[in-house]
DNA sequence: TCAGCAATAATTTGATCAAAAGTTCAGGGC
DNA sequence: GCCCTGAACTTTTGATCAAATTATTGCTGA
């Protein structure tokens, strides 16, 4: 018999959780993590912990420091370069893809998360608005049939999610903007090469107010 | 005290031994592996094993099927084109970058490495080949002081690996070249721009030849 | 012959524990 | 005061084992 719940494994599960809490910045950049820690916050054991924290890792999203001390890394700018480039590279592609295979339903849905992404903006709900716009981001790259690409993405949100948690912080959701509408019609006509305009104009002016919140 | 060598722990130096392992083709594309036959044929616990084959799956070196089954992935054109894009991307980035802080002594190392390469191919060597080519590459990179970047052009190489050796093997190595060469030239006069040209055209053809050959 | 099904075998998974490694901090010598 | 030392404490690491899950085999009946 085929089970429709696949019982996933709980270092999946874990995982999973952990890098929602990356992501959504719920650690602070420099903070150190220990696996009995982690393990006791989200009430499992060790093992299964260790194996997240070792994904994790493997990703950059965690670093392991000589001492076999785990931490969430800093943003930097010259780190901020590296990560500019790549997902100026793999994200407006994805866009691009994307559009061929964006159906009506997808739209209504991206539709739902932008208009969730202003709300949050207004309401100076940050957890809420990163949220929100991870997964706008994703829904549609998760249209594109482009695994290895996305998965690339992912990677480089990872990096910047507790930094973008403290930038957005100082400075309040007020000076957020974003091109979702941009792409949203490009999206409605089908039209690719506007939608991959938009997403790249989005990262641009994304990165931009981090670069710009770090200066000072 | 600082000892002179700080100890790896063990589940460290197996993910070094199965990353080589994948990059230079020692498993075939679509093998199947197991936990328990890893750390046999390793010689070494089941536990470090698990975490080594967590990091490589992180890092899609190793993908786990829904089965919970673990095996190297095969390459297709589909993959291969999203590998391409952003090979094309960081690797001359890393090149380019690497030209700046390139010193007399890295371009004689990286003289002796492309030796070898030229070498491997002459004698007909695989493995010779795919492992002094790969240093070549990665000493290169390892000068550009861009972590992130290459990682990221780690995790491409552990992609393709696997399927060079098939390709390799199948059509031996007298047809392989490369732009090694102009790269060192590049270097020797510092020409940064000639160095990341010289790479990209590195790459594109070695993509081309993989992609030729699985064609047929 | 072959599908269906139960029993067996193999593997993964997660908890637990001992050993190794690292950190912290109090106390003593300069 | 300041730095070193070492003991107590914390954390990581790797082995082991039991439970859960999945694959495979062999059997039965049409």
């Amino acid at each position: 018999m085929n089970e429709l719940v696949t019982k996933k494994p709980e270092h999946e599960t874990i995982y999973l959780q952990v890098k929602e809490m990356i992501l959504f910045g719920e650690f602070i950049p420099g903070q150190p993590l220990t696996i009995h820690g982690l393990a006791e916050t989200i009430g499992t054991g060790v093992t299964p912990a260790r194996e997240a924290i070792r994904r994790l890792t493997a990703e950059g999203a965690l670093v392991t420091l000589e001492n076999r001390r785990i931490e969430v890394p800093a943003i930097t700018e010259h780190r901020l370069k590296q990560i500019d480039l790549v997902r100026l590279t793999v994200e407006p592609e994805l866009a691009d893809r994307a559009a061929f295979h964006c159906k009506p339903k997808d739209i209504e849905e991206l539709e739902r998360l932008d208009q969730l992404v202003d709300q949050s903006i207004q309401v100076g709900d940050i957890r809420g608005y990163l949220e929100a716009n991870y997964q706008f981001h994703f829904h549609l790259y998760g249209l594109a049939n482009a695994q290895i690409l996305r998965r690339i993405a992912e990677t480089l949100w990872l990096r910047i999610g507790p930094s973008l948690r403290v930038v957005c912080g100082r400075y309040g959701t007020a000076n957020l903007t974003d091109h979702h509408r941009e792409a949203l019609d490009a999206l409605r006509i089908g039209d690719a090469a506007r939608t991959r305009e938009a997403i790249a104009q989005d990262i641009r002016q994304g990165m931009e107010f981090v670069r710009q919140s770090y200066e000072n």
